[in-house]
DNA sequence: CAAATAAAAGACAATTTTATCTTAAATGTT
DNA sequence: AACATTTAAGATAAAATTGTCTTTTATTTG
């Protein structure tokens, strides 16, 4: 919808991480993504991504796998994620697509986006991955189907 | 940033057109290329898209081009033309991907997308293009660059 | 140290989106 | 009626995104 495919597979993997990190357990792709209901391939790019931008941390070898540092949790926002796998177009990008589209020079849509933009861009600058984690963690959300 | 490239020529290319028709002026595939600096080939797609959605209205032959009706562009709606091109995800799919996302199965951004949900598709359905194209006539906005 | 496990890296493949080119159909002009 | 103009339609191509497979590297365990 707003995100690409690979972004979506990105936070619901990283919030999966960040619900089995709460309770102590590393896990590992074959478990996220079946978890998370995504092609196990690619979202091991994606979680490679995310391990490169330090939101995640991995370990190699048995017993290895992924986890986020509870420390970590809480600053880990949203943003993060996106900005790591799709960039930041989505905040700073025109709505129709302008390369130079502000203030001084905006695109018929500028302004009636620029709420919108602001909703979303401090919504993802303000969740955390432990906010979102915690929901799972009482049934009151779902990463499946 | 949050629409398809299709979908972001189709908008500056309805909002040229309309803008042209308040002149009285009928406008070819060319000229509207030109004007909204997108390929040629490709906008005549769209453009083609946007006819058979009865969203503007196409003449052949010399002297021919499109136009919308003057009664039209007030009804004439933002949402009816991201609909025609995009479809109607960004109403209706979820933020994450997931298949079904509902109040009573939520993904963990649910309530977090509601509001930009709404916001986004209220601006959509009350924006026209008699709207957007009188802020490109008086110079408040432009559609190149 | 050898074997097993798991992520990292890189090559490759399929699909979707973006974009172009060619031919056909419609319409106004001479 | 012949011709020029302009959109419509369809085939094709290029690029980006999504997805898979194979090999390498790191780490733990026996």
């Amino acid at each position: 919808m707003m995100f690409s495919k690979a972004c979506e597979y990105g936070i619901r993997a990283a919030v999966y991480v960040t619900l089995q990190s709460l309770e102590g357990r590393r896990v590992g792709v074959n478990e996220i993504s079946e978890e998370i209901d995504s092609p196990i391939a690619f979202t091991a790019k994606i979680l490679q991504q995310l391990t490169r931008n330090n939101i995640i941390h991995s370990v190699k070898g048995p017993n290895g796998g992924f986890e986020i540092d509870p420390e970590d949790m809480n600053s880990a926002k949203l943003s993060m994620i996106v900005k790591a796998i799709d960039g930041d177009k989505i905040y700073t990008g025109c709505g129709l697509g302008l390369k130079e589209c502000n203030a001084q020079k905006p695109c018929p849509l500028h302004d009636k986006f620029l709420d919108i933009r602001n909703n979303l861009s401090t919504m993802l600058t303000s969740t955390s991955l432990y906010e979102l984690a915690t929901g799972l963690e009482v049934g009151l959300t779902y990463l499946k189907r």
